[in-house]
DNA sequence: CTAATATAGTTACAATAGAAACTAATTGCA
DNA sequence: TGCAATTAGTTTCTATTGTAACTATATTAG
């Protein structure tokens, strides 16, 4: 029974997930006082810091939130100055998001913050370990993705 | 700039909330439907099938949910028969959980359905890359719970 | 012994997130 | 064309979740 016991405590899709929201978490608290922005506020900003113009779909499909989610952000973030939005003039529907000059501000004030976190977390790993999960998580990405 | 437009991609932190996201909600629609469990009481069920009598603070200490989650999960199971509590004699504010015969038909009957999620996952790896996982997500566990 | 402090768990209220219905624009095809 | 179906994005309504305050019991220090 001793094996049984430990079913959750192995059990990867928990620890991943258990895992991921106290590092979620972390990450979070470090930016969420200092510069008033949600997790989606801050994701949109990290996509549109990498890539300017894009509409609100491609931002869901980028972070893999949802279109209320990505919708509310950029409420938000066209309420604080932070986003520049205009629409296609190929289809009027389409949003073109981009960071104001503001929200580039933010945007390169918690860059540093967020990737001196990663680089705490890698820190524990051996260059061999840290290739190693990057494929890993690769392989995981795709079979989550076939298996559904 | 190729590289820049790669950060959010390989950010580990943001690689790990989308997986297990993905995860959480394939493996939730398994059982949701069927057995109209949220995730917290499965969890709750998946904890105490692996072991009884935890009071609700135990259980909240495995499952890392706070204890106001264990607390509605409790009402809930209680209220579908899927749960048995009553109160510890040396402390009585204690409570001393443990399934129903009713919850553990549940936990028999989920277990397999999210232990074979994670054999699919798990399929895609090598026995090698498995051991790995393993290690590093002890490792990041680690780290995170000492840099905060 | 008793007043202050701490702990287990619950309840009430506020914030967040998700689903469904909706508007507006575009596309496809009879 | 022009009408049905699709797509982008928003709003509304509901459910979930988190925070803070509360109740009840237990512990500790004076």
């Amino acid at each position: 029974m001793i094996d049984k016991l430990l079913v959750l405590r192995n059990f990867l899709p928990y620890r991943l997930s258990v895992l991921s929201n106290r590092i979620s978490q972390a990450i979070a608290e470090r930016y969420e006082e200092k510069f008033s922005l949600s997790l989606s506020e801050w994701r949109m900003i990290a996509v549109l810091g990498e890539e300017s113009d894009l509409s609100a779909a491609e931002v869901s499909q980028r972070t893999a939130m949802d279109k209320v989610a990505v919708s509310r952000a950029v409420k938000n973030l066209l309420a604080t100055g932070r986003l520049e939005r205009h629409f296609s003039n190929y289809d009027r529907r389409r949003s073109v998001l981009s960071l104001s000059t503001k929200g580039r501000a933010v945007y390169q004030k918690i860059l540093p913050l967020a990737l001196s976190y990663e680089v705490t977390l890698l820190s524990g790993l051996s260059a061999a370990e840290r290739e190693f999960l990057d494929n890993i998580l690769n392989k995981l990405d795709d079979i989550q993705l076939h298996s559904l």
